[in-house]
DNA sequence: AGTCTAGTTGACCGGTCGGTAAACTGGAAG
DNA sequence: CTTCCAGTTTACCGACCGGTCAACTAGACT
């Protein structure tokens, strides 16, 4: 990355610090002394630029985001391919990148956003507020995708891509809560192809109509 | 004298102090001293009866797995109603259970097992498989219910339970992670339908009946 | 009676939590 | 030179964390 330079660099160790302890553990669980040990600064500079370890979060978020937008959804779903292969490349790419942290940490963290929801997004208003709007950003991407499918006849044109993005987001937040369980990246190559199924271009040449019974079959 | 006539409550008390407080927050974010509150009980008892505060946390889910089998899966899943039927009867049941601790608590709470894992799944090993324990039987429900479907002929012969089973939870997990994000209960009956399509009997699978769209929300 | 024991109690422990305050640094501007 | 100030450093705070301990209580058994 860019630690060579001594620029305002403070702020963006601080960032990427809280950014890998709180990823592969916990917002509660990882502590503002540990996020300033691993980033080499005194707790002092943390406030100076953060008013609150909720606030450090939050940016950490936005810059999360940036980077996952630019290496895992922007590559996979657009471009050229045609749905079915963008939904395998962006399973792939989900792999990826959950792989190469379970690789470097021993963590197999599952999605950053979903993780905080699921811990804080009860008691923490704001916190839950910030990562809704994540997702529907990421939400957003995969409706575009979809509705590419339905500009382009792969997909039927009454098919709603607003709600079929927003159940795309569910199966893949669940299929990282069952990659999460098990600890192994493998979960989620088994499970992802069956977005196939949820977004109804299982076959390999898309019919109008629903087949009678490839639906069923074509999973896992 | 005491005012109570049951025998050692105080463990079931502090069962259900924990229940309610991390089920409603987190693990982390619910302190020993809380839970003692809440039963009405002094902290010395909790370690009288439980090693640690993640013992005690580990009996809280033994016990509410059996209170969330009878409560929901076997009533749903079990009886002569077809599958798509017992489906719709699961979404109704969790929706309903989760509607209810909204009403009364004001929070939204997702999935007990899943809040955990996704908590706590990569630092703590116990907990973790603990819980994979729990959601391991949870889909051994689903795949009972899948295999009579297709002894049944409601789905077809080579359909693989076990698969489909491990996809159903995992599309379950993300409706609650979703529900968890809006905190509002109306989104586990909107992506609920989706298992339908996700198990295959999406399609008109009832000659008599003609749904127009609202039973299946096959492609919405 | 006396003893035993499961259960209860309140005081207490060391450690860590998020956050604060004041003093300090070094380079740019006047 | 002096002034200024973003950024840094150190020491520190009160609150809370999970957990411990010895003393105590009351019912059951002999």
């Amino acid at each position: 990355m860019d630690t060579q330079k001594n620029q305002p660099d403070s702020r963006t160790a601080l960032l990427h610090a809280a950014r890998d302890l709180i990823f592969t553990r916990s917002f509660e669980h990882v502590g503002t002394a540990e996020i300033c040990e691993r980033a080499g600064v005194r707790k002092g500079s943390l406030y100076h630029f953060f008013s609150s370890k909720e606030d450090l979060v939050l940016a950490m978020l936005d810059a999360l985001m940036d980077d996952f937008e630019g290496a895992v959804l922007v590559p996979s779903l657009e471009g050229p391919n045609c749905i079915r292969e963008r939904i395998d490349a962006f399973v792939q790419a989900i792999h990826a990148f959950e792989a190469a942290v379970h690789r470097e940490s021993g963590y197999l963290p599952g999605c950053p956003f979903g993780n905080l929801i699921v811990e804080a997004g009860t008691y923490n208003p704001g916190l839950r507020q910030a990562v809704k709007r994540h997702l529907d950003r990421v939400a957003g991407h995969f409706q575009r995708c979809l509705q590419e499918g339905i500009d382009r006849g792969e997909l039927p044109a009454h098919t709603d891509a607003l709600a079929l993005a927003e159940l795309w987001l569910a199966l893949m937040e669940g299929i990282l809560v069952m990659a999460k369980v098990d600890q192994d990246p493998a979960t989620i190559l088994r499970l992802g192809p069956a977005l196939h199924v949820l977004i109804g271009v299982s076959g390999p040449h898309t019919t109008s109509e629903d087949p009678p019974e490839g639906a069923a079959g074509g999973n896992t």
